[in-house]
DNA sequence: AAAAGTCTAACGGTTTTCCGTGAGAAGACT
DNA sequence: AGTCTTCTCACGGAAAACCGTTAGACTTTT
C-alpha cells in the first residue's frame, strides 16, 4: 500500500475542477484537498496554517491572481510546491515562463483527461510532465533555434523593445492614434512616429495591426 | 417512467466535456449521445442521417467553427434544435446574440455544474434556461438600457457580420493592406474598402487596431 | 573617456486608411 | 410584386500611417 497523493486544484470554471476530481476520483492513490477559484484564494489556501498539497493543478487564466502571480507569489517566498500547470495555451513562450517560475509539469487542456492520473504521479515523485502536444511544440521550437541559417537570427524580438516602445504599443491596441498618444503622453507626435518606427522594424510587421496582434500573442494586454 | 432526453455536447476542451458528462450522468433521465471537439465536428454530427438529440451543449470558443457559426448554421438551414450556450462570457452582448440565433438557454461555466441537469430539463421541455449570474446580468443592461439618452442604443454591435465582412477581418488581422485583399481576393480595392468601412461602423471601433482586437477577442482568428 | 542605448524631436514625402454617399445585380423572404 | 440583404463597385477628399534619415541630451556600461 503506497501513501496517497494530495492534490489541491485551481481553475476560475468549477465545470472544469468537477471534471479533474471526476478524473482523479478514478484512481485509488490521489485524493483532492480542496479547490480554489482564483488565484487569491490559492495563496490565500496555502498560507494557511495545517494547509498543504503535494501537488497543485493550477490554471494560468483566472480572475484576481492568474497563475503566473500564483507561481511569483511561491517563488517569492520560497514555498516550494510542486505545480502542474494546466493550460488552453500551448504557446512555447509561456510554458518557458512557468518553467523559470518552477512549475514541474504543463499540460493542454485539450487532453487532460489522459494525462492528468500519470502527471499527478510523476511530479509527486519529483519528476516533470509534459503532455504530447506540449512536448512536440517545444521541440519544434528547439529545432527552430538549430537552423537560423541565412536568415537574420532575429534574437528574441520582444526583448529589446523598450519601455517607451512598449507604452505605445499598449496605446496602439486602444486605438489611439498617434496624436492622441502625443496627447496623451505629452510628448512630441514625431516622438511616437519614431516609436511606431521602431516598433514595426523590431517586431518585423507590416503595420499596426501587425503592432497589435503582437501585443494580443506575446501577452502585452 | 418518463422518456429519455438525449443530449450532445460540444466544447474543445475535452476535460470539460468529461466533466460535463460526470454531472450529467447522476440523472438517469438524461443520456449523451456523443459529442463533438469542433463547430465543424457538430455540424458534421447533425448533418448525418439518424443523428439526432434533444439538447445541444455548445461552447461558444472553438477552433475550425464556433458555436456563433454552429448556430448560423442551423438557422440557415432551419434545423430547429435546441441549444444552451455554455460560455465563460456573461457579457450581455454575446447572450443578446445567441439569443436571437435562436439559443434557448445560456449558462456560464462558473457554475454549469449546479445548473446543467435543471437547464437540459427545461430547455428540453421548450422552455428557456439561464442561471443565475447571467440572469443577473440581463436585468442590468436592461435597466441599462432604459437610460440610453442621448446615445445611439448601439444595437448589438457583434450582430451579422456577413460572411465578405468577415473575410476581409481575417485578412486584416494577417496584416493584409487593402490592395492586397482586392488582388487575393480577385475584387476590386473599392469593395474591400466598403468592407472596412461597415466593419468599423458595425462593431464601433476606430481603427484596423479596432478590428483585429475584435477579431481575436471573438476568437474570429 | 569612449561606446552604447534610450528618449526625445524634426522634415519631407509616399502610401494607406478612413469617410460619405450612391447605386446596380442577384437572391431570399413576405 | 415589393422589400431586404448581400455583394459588388465608384468617386473625391481628409486624415492617418508609413518611410528614411538625422540629431541633441542623458544615462549606463565598458
Amino acid at each position: 500500500m503506497e501513501e496517497k497523493i494530495y492534490v489541491h486544484v485551481a481553475d476560475d470554471h468549477k465545470i472544469l475542477i468537477e471534471g479533474i476530481i471526476a478524473v482523479i476520483n478514478t484512481d485509488k492513490d490521489i485524493e483532492i484537498k480542496g479547490y480554489s477559484l482564483t488565484g487569491q484564494e490559492v495563496v490565500d489556501w496555502f498560507s494557511e496554517k495545517g494547509n498543504k498539497a503535494d501537488v497543485l493543478i493550477l490554471d494560468i487564466t483566472m480572475p484576481v491572481l492568474d497563475g503566473f502571480q500564483v507561481l511569483k507569489y511561491f517563488k517569492k517566498h520560497k514555498i516550494d510546491q510542486k505545480v502542474i500547470v494546466l493550460s488552453s495555451y500551448d504557446d512555447v513562450k509561456i510554458v518557458q515562463e512557468v518553467l523559470n517560475l518552477g512549475c514541474k509539469g504543463y499540460i493542454s487542456k485539450n487532453n487532460a483527461g489522459e494525462h492528468i492520473v500519470n502527471a499527478i504521479k510523476a511530479v509527486a515523485k519529483g519528476e516533470q510532465y509534459f503532455s504530447n502536444d506540449i512536448q512536440s511544440s517545444l521541440l519544434k521550437s528547439f529545432s527552430g533555434q538549430m537552423v537560423p541559417q541565412g536568415e537574420m537570427p532575429d534574437k528574441f524580438l520582444l526583448d529589446s523593445l523598450t519601455e517607451r516602445e512598449v507604452d505605445v504599443l499598449k496605446l496602439i491596441t486602444k486605438e489611439y492614434s498617434t496624436i492622441e498618444m502625443a496627447d496623451f503622453m505629452h510628448l512630441s507626435v514625431n516622438t511616437i512616429e519614431t516609436y511606431r518606427k521602431n516598433l514595426l522594424k523590431k517586431l518585423n510587421v507590416k503595420n499596426a495591426v501587425g503592432l497589435a496582434m503582437y501585443a494580443v500573442k506575446n501577452n502585452v494586454v
